[in-house]
DNA sequence: CTCCAAAATAATAGCGCTGCTATCTAGCCG
DNA sequence: CGGCTAGATAGCAGCGCTATTATTTTGGAG
């Protein structure tokens, strides 16, 4: 037949392209895409007719042909529990105001305590060829292991420091965020100790903090320590439930250490309530070092952990790995530490 | 000349592809494609055996090529002013919940509350081809507004509610959260009222509730009403502060209204520490209903924003209108209210 | 049995960009 | 001034997948 057939109607793209771009600057796509990777190899005369068809036909570049091409994207995935937690938050933010002025994207994944789901999400994250993938804490199922060592792409280990990472890592050793907040305890005097902590089951680094907590205690003569806890997320009237049962459990208390702020904020509330004197009858010692907690009355003294410090350098660490490939691995992990900051309430 | 050129050495990728899959599974690559795309289409038999050789292989599909080829990702691009905001990091998780289950991604951006930083954003995020984009408030640049609609990617607005919307709006009107907090207070006897904001220069969403709040107040005889702001964010420090400079002001004021709950929280330590009886003297309202309010002592009567909800409904929006894009525009303006949870502090 | 529509599967032609190479140009030395 | 070299620019061949069309297989009806 002399009629050809009818052309495949593809969605033909009213789409700007780099050929676009390329034919209006008069040049080749090949300098077009050069531009962006890399400005330097291209003349100045060049960049500017390219720069003046780019702003006149308002190109938008297509990440996901380039990423095709490219076989990684500039995307960083990050899978923190919950954005919902103050502390994660913060984490998130610093790293994306960090990652973004290298023009890298972030991607983020909730697991909401969930380890479980972690797998599904590194799947996920590994569908768009990340540059790069960040996890909270230092347990990860084998499965997500085997996936994140096949794929190759560098991992960084956010919030919690162990004995092995996987690739790199940035956080604190929790355990003696606990050691450190009995230990101020007891110099404050106290004897009878108690950790109140919210949710100990899922959040393992709370544990860990908890565990430090009481390991500390017990291995100072005279001095008691004990756990209680509560399975429902922290809250302030999560803290002033968790202060009752601590007073009819151990009447006697005088030195309490929170899982969080939240936990030592109703701590405080309950006990203007009670009437119970802070710090004279009672030492309270938070963690997270939370919006309110330097203005509460009395103070918090707290234990702040530096999140957008683990945002930074986490973002440091990928940047390093990726765009200066060239040195070889310097630090790959960072102990932020933390800070304990006295206040009235201890 | 006879010799055919070396043959080109491109990275030959180990990747498993969706050619291996349907190699495996002795069908074609079609097939397996469609079996993601479209499971119904694919018999019984040959979904079983794409379900092993998936299985097998540990197949992971590029989304990026796949997005190429269908010129539009599953990703949805959302933009909010500051995850490190308790509000936003609320709608944040709901919403990527809700995308979840349709196993649609979420890239989040950052404004930090600069405006201008927002084109950026967009264009970045436009970049990825994304299914949807998801912007905070209705204020825009025409750049910005001008590279959406030729886009023609569907934008949802969000956390404000207006005249104009682009497309689709989820939120409330600010406005009305001002009435509410001035009718409440008037209606509890306080006549001379105070609205203390953080940041109401940047944050216009509070900036129209402080506006809300006075408009409604002054209409209203007998009554007075005055803005008291601070350029710093929103905190229990900077509640402490603005409620000094109230009293030093307005020493009769005796109704309170607060930009948001850290500030109200602030006051309440504020006039703890000053003696200041609450709700006796001095009725204070929040917003927010953050995890501490229900808690504090007096508890505080706050304005409780549905977050969850506003992330909730955004997502059913963008799923109905791009998963189910057969209906026409059912709704797509949704306001969601707010609440006034009426506590001791007032 | 044959025929035919419907269901299932396969073939084809890109999506828009990048990573090599190859080619061209300008600058500089002897 | 020819010959070289480094610096710019261009050409080519995919990246891994999807949308569309084409083909094959099924399963009844006649």
């Amino acid at each position: 037949m002399a009629a050809p057939k009818p052309t495949r109607t593809r969605r033909k793209m009213q789409r700007v392209t780099i050929m676009d771009v390329a034919a209006r600057a008069e040049l080749s796509p090949s300098t077009v895409s050069l531009y962006f990777r890399k400005p330097d190899a291209v003349s100045a005369a060049a960049s500017e007719s390219i720069a003046r068809a780019i702003e006149a036909l308002d190109y938008v570049p297509n990440l996901m042909a380039g990423g095709l091409a490219a076989a990684s994207s500039r995307v960083v995935s990050i899978v923190v529990p919950s954005v919902r937690n103050a502390f994660f938050a913060e984490t998130v933010a610093a790293m994306q105001e960090e990652l973004g002025k290298q023009r890298l994207q972030m991607m983020l994944g909730h697991t909401e305590y969930k380890e479980h789901d972690e797998e599904g999400l590194v799947r996920t994250a590994l569908s768009w060829a990340p540059a790069a993938i960040v996890l909270t804490g230092l347990s990860h199922s084998v499965a997500t292991r085997r996936l994140l060592r096949d794929s190759k792409v560098p991992v960084v280990e956010i919030w919690e420091l162990g004995s092995q990472t996987m690739d790199m890592a940035v956080g604190f050793h929790h355990d003696q965020v606990g050691h450190a907040a009995a230990s101020h305890l007891v110099q404050r005097g106290r004897k009878r100790l108690l950790f109140l902590g919210a949710r100990l089951h899922e959040d393992r680094r709370a544990a860990r903090r908890a565990q430090g907590f009481v390991e500390t205690a017990r291995k100072i003569p005279d001095i008691t320590a004990e756990i209680i806890q509560h399975p429902a997320p922290a809250s302030a009237e999560v803290g002033a439930m968790l202060l009752g049962e601590a007073l009819h459990r151990f009447p006697n208390v005088n030195g309490i250490a929170c899982s969080n702020d939240h936990i030592a904020l109703g701590v405080i509330f309950e006990c203007q309530r009670l009437g119970i004197a802070i710090p004279d009858r009672l030492s309270v010692v938070g963690f997270g070092d939370l919006s309110f907690s330097a203005a509460s009355n009395p103070s918090l003294t707290t234990i702040r952990p530096p999140g957008d410090l683990i945002g930074k350098e986490a973002a440091r660490l990928i940047i390093a790995r990726i765009l200066h490939s060239d040195g070889e691995p310097a630090q790959t992990v960072i102990d932020t530490r933390f800070t304990l900051l006295h206040r009235q309430s201890s």
